[in-house]
DNA sequence: GATGAATGAGCCTTCATTCAT
DNA sequence: AATGAATGAAGGCTCATTCAT
């Protein structure tokens, strides 16, 4: 409940935050960018970025065909400005909602709810993130990304401070063991987007997640 | 040592096995549709499918262009072939090694190591199967992965076999721990394909597996 | 240097000379057509026609891309414009500069140094009439360049006026003859613009050119 | 008559010659290649480079679009060919005409004899040189044209052996004067190729050429 | 069966021109 | 009058697929 507040806020914000004190005129071409960059999103989600014509996304975002290269470089910068404007969003809110845990199991559980509630929130953009972002040797070989990886180490981090804090196993290799989490609910998140019908609710995923990561990590002790 | 011999077996067979009782000329053909497969594989794999040329394909495998099309309907044939052939095997590797354990547990370690291993000696079939056919039910629309589905119930039935054993959590929802299972090593297996550098083996990334999703699915007592 | 003189005050007056009756803002609209011509001579020159962006000449004459088409009906018209409006300019300093003559030879001479001046003094303007224009017959089917024909038959008409006074051979073809003597300036002129490294001088070519054109002309006796 | 059938001869070896000991697959290549080249030519000097599609020169080849590229790199490269492979034939042809004359007065007749017969024989060809080869900075300044210095420096030559020959004026500037004369020629041979009516042959031209170019470069004496 | 030259539909991108402000 | 964002027609080029040899 309160995380899907802080979420309205955040997607309200991501497009007028970094203009709010231009003018006029910045704000509409602000607004125009987002229009594109939010039709994008959709029509990759519905039929994968190779199949998208650039035109597609004219039509879905109301503009013209050439309007689009008013704001993007070419079809490639789309899913690349995706990517990134998206992924800062992101990053800012797990950084905002990680603040509040006491420790790293605690952070873990966060993560785990706020990651299921963004999947949730907002399918066609998780879409095109867990389905698009990874088809293409551009985006996966040549482009590196550097907020995935800030992304990735927010798990690292959580788990190394786990170690420390002794909760977790001290035997994890945090450069394995972050790629298992993230591999483990990206495929989770993954089925339930594409699967059609749903099989369970990312409420369940996320428990279900909790309990055997959450398990895994810890020291045998506890 | 021991599973290279059986998966340098497996790989002889796979060309022939199907066709084994038929004539010379069969056989020959067997031989080019194979070579035209691994070729697509290797380059599939460097490439990515849609940056990929059936041209490249071609001279990869040393035929021309449109001798790929005696063997193959379409672009998308060859993919789905590849899928389907390989995965003909896998599961058939699969079956044959888990029959000698005992109990979930085991079959558990045993399919991490057998994955693991496939992975190790064949980089390019895993990289294709990472990447590209992610994004095969979208571009597919109609073909349906019965074999992919086989591929995960293999977990998903390792699940359920330790359940009834009291070995695992009888909380677990197979069906999400299935995915988060399968998502946790391909998503190493990714890492450990995609990655510039090496920073681990295949042997570290599975015990690592081991280490935490085997404990993740214990009972409490254990 | 008289000629230098007399050519800045042909590009002063060029500006003004049609509209000088005008009110104030009339000559401000002047100004900013000539600005966008001077402009587009630029570069036309530098790029070419149709290497040329509209919004080339719009950024290159400080005024935006739309404002263009305040003063010329769309780009054609631009190139058209040049011609015309830079044709009437050197159609009038020639005949001015003629006047003085006593005679064909004299004529010729005069014509000649007065030509490479022009070259020398507005480089960008010369390259467009060397280069661009070339083509113009092609693409401006419709547009027929009377004062291009004007400014042939100058030379037509030194032709036959050294033909009357028994300087020149009688055996002449005017007809053809320009076409000579405009050919050789025309391009000594364009190997001099064009030439990266200057090979010589526009002084030298006018010599050499009087030396051959002039004698070439000539009766057999003198 | 005796050009015309060398001209015939060695429009047909030209498309044979390189290849004449290859087999019938690569002749046929070579046809196509000099089909699509021919069509470039007829459709170029017809509207113009910038105002041909590719698609006009397939038609007009009786090719599909994608032929073209199979002989040619891009647009610009069928341009470029155009004058490189025309450019060797003419400059061959040339060198055999020249080799028969005893000085450098009938070179320079002979040159000019040759000149006007081929221009007269391919028109199309000639107004693709004359024209289309003169609009764009790609041709003109970007690229460079050895052969084209090659062409020029056969006038060149003939200056100066005239001048060692003590037949021509010995204070003649060859770098200039060469353009003079190439300029000349150049000029009427494209009115002669533009010009909606014929108001002369190439014949009268050329002997125009010689009587005004060959007298002023004569020495005073002769 | 094998070849690879030929095909032509399809798409990304450019840019001259328009028009609301 | 001036602006410049928006338009959308047009065209160069690619590449999966075909088919004559």
């Amino acid at each position: 409940m309160e995380i899907n507040l802080i979420f309205a806020y955040f997607q309200w914000t991501a497009h007028y935050s970094l203009k709010r004190v231009q003018g006029t005129e910045m704000r509409r071409k602000q607004e125009k960018r987002s229009k594109i960059l939010f039709a994008a999103i959709k029509v990759f989600a519905q039929k994968g970025f190779y199949n998208t014509k650039v035109a597609d996304i004219a039509r879905e975002a109301g503009v013209a065909d050439g309007t689009i290269y008013l704001y993007f470089k070419n079809k490639d910068d789309i899913l690349i400005s995706i990517f990134e404007e998206k992924m800062d969003e992101i990053l800012g809110l797990f950084k905002t909602r990680l603040k509040k845990a006491k420790n790293a199991r605690e952070k873990l559980e966060i993560f785990f709810k706020t990651y299921f509630r963004l999947i949730n929130d907002d399918q066609d953009l998780a879409e095109v993130f867990q389905v698009e972002l990874r088809q293409s040797s551009k985006f996966l070989k040549d482009y590196h990304h550097q907020k995935f990886f800030d992304y990735l180490n927010i798990i690292g981090d959580i788990i190394k401070q786990g170690q420390s804090e002794k909760i977790f196993r001290q035997d994890l290799n945090p450069l394995i063991a972050k790629r298992i989490i993230f591999g483990a609910i990206d495929e989770v998140a993954r089925q339930w987007i594409l699967g059609a019908e749903r099989e369970f609710s990312t409420d369940e995923a996320c428990r279900e997640v909790i309990k055997i990561i959450g398990k895994g990590l810890l020291q045998n002790r506890n």
